[in-house]
DNA sequence: CTCCATTCACCCTCATTGGGTGAAACCATT
DNA sequence: AATGGTTTCACCCAATGAGGGTGAATGGAG
């Protein structure tokens, strides 16, 4: 088979047992190549626009700077490559926020060695491997509580507050006077224990009324 | 093996080749057992409750009821039931309806039969299967545009403007002037083209620029 | 050494916000 | 038929905020 065909990965990990384990596990799969492997992003972001890898392993926990930060730094040396998070953290904060730096998948360190391989496809494919408790709470950060102190109403209004409107456009919006949106509002910031907006927003955000 | 044991599925879908394809599969599974199917919510409403299934095949394109909409009415009928979408339909909008409803996962009808399986073994462990072109999806949700046109301060303030904060307030806690947030807002509104914090902050989240 | 980002200043007018109090109309459920 | 919660609207008040015009100094990265 043609070396050229081959899955181009570049491997950034600084525990040298793990980066060569997935070194010989991705060599010795037809199809798959490391090309390069380094401790931290400082060494790779030398030499990595010229490997131009078309996967990059990227562990979060680095010296220097961190996986997290080093995405979009990685992004913008190689703007195609797709950035495979390997790490041991399931942290909601680290996952979001390596998923809104530019990850394509997150895995966690205990994924099955053919896993990490399929995961490689499937990125390679337009897809985005997640281990199964990632994907759970990816998945749960769209839902609401089920158990929101407001009623119907009044979450339409904050949803509509929480776009910037004022309460004189909402009620323009919703085809009612803008005394009922104050009239809203008022048992909004009751029912929350909140005095203004922003702590009405705050509170519904962080308990998934809204 | 006990029959006690088996993991139970209740199937709604109209189409009644599909359901009974599915129900052949997961009988002929062993630790998988369909308990009952039904061409509609409307059709299921009234026994799923006493079925008490653990598990819910769900497709979206249903007669009545949408699957979407049927999604919180199961829940609050089978408070603990894990409900996996099961669609031909790939659009966001859909998508993300779904999964802010309330389902554990998103699959494709063209998901292999042995991963609807793993699907349905998944979900009942905590996992969140979806397909690899939904993951991707979600995953993208995530994530910001790369080419905003917004300087990272004025993204900055545009981001506490989206709480609801004041412009006083944001000064405060960035420390800086209250002359400065407004410069830096009325330069956000010329690049934006905008003339209110509403429109903003829609051009800025329709854009991924926050 | 030149952009661009960031910071601050002073001018202006109108709109918005938060809060108090009360009440009618509509709904679903008992 | 009566109860309780939701949604609707009314009128009061003082204080704050928003949007826009114009100009300018500082500081860092290319």
């Amino acid at each position: 088979m043609s070396r050229d065909l081959d899955i181009r990965v570049t491997i950034i990990e600084d525990d040298e047992t793990i980066r060569e384990g997935y070194s010989y596990l991705i060599n010795n799969t037809s199809g798959y190549k490391v090309i390069s492997s380094y401790p931290s992003f400082e060494d790779a972001a030398k030499k990595i626009a010229h490997d131009d890898p078309d996967v990059i392993l990227l562990d979060v926990e680095l010296p220097g700077i961190s996986g997290i930060d080093a995405i979009p730094k990685l992004k913008k040396l190689i703007p195609d490559v797709h950035i495979l998070i390997l790490t041991v953290y399931e942290q909601d904060l680290l996952i979001f926020r390596a998923l809104g730096n530019g990850a394509a998948g997150y895995l966690t360190k205990n994924t099955p060695h053919e896993k990490i391989i399929a995961a490689i496809h499937e990125v390679m494919e337009g897809g985005g491997p997640m281990s199964a408790h990632i994907a759970r709470m990816v998945i749960q950060s769209f839902q609401r509580s089920d158990s929101s102190p407001l009623t119907r109403r009044e979450t339409e209004i904050l949803e509509q507050i929480a776009t910037g409107k004022s309460r004189k456009r909402i009620a323009e919006e919703l085809f009612i006077d803008l005394e009922t949106v104050k009239s809203h509002i008022k048992n909004i910031y009751q029912k929350l224990n909140v005095h203004s907006k922003a702590d009405a927003i705050k509170t519904a955000r962080d308990n998934k009324f809204i």
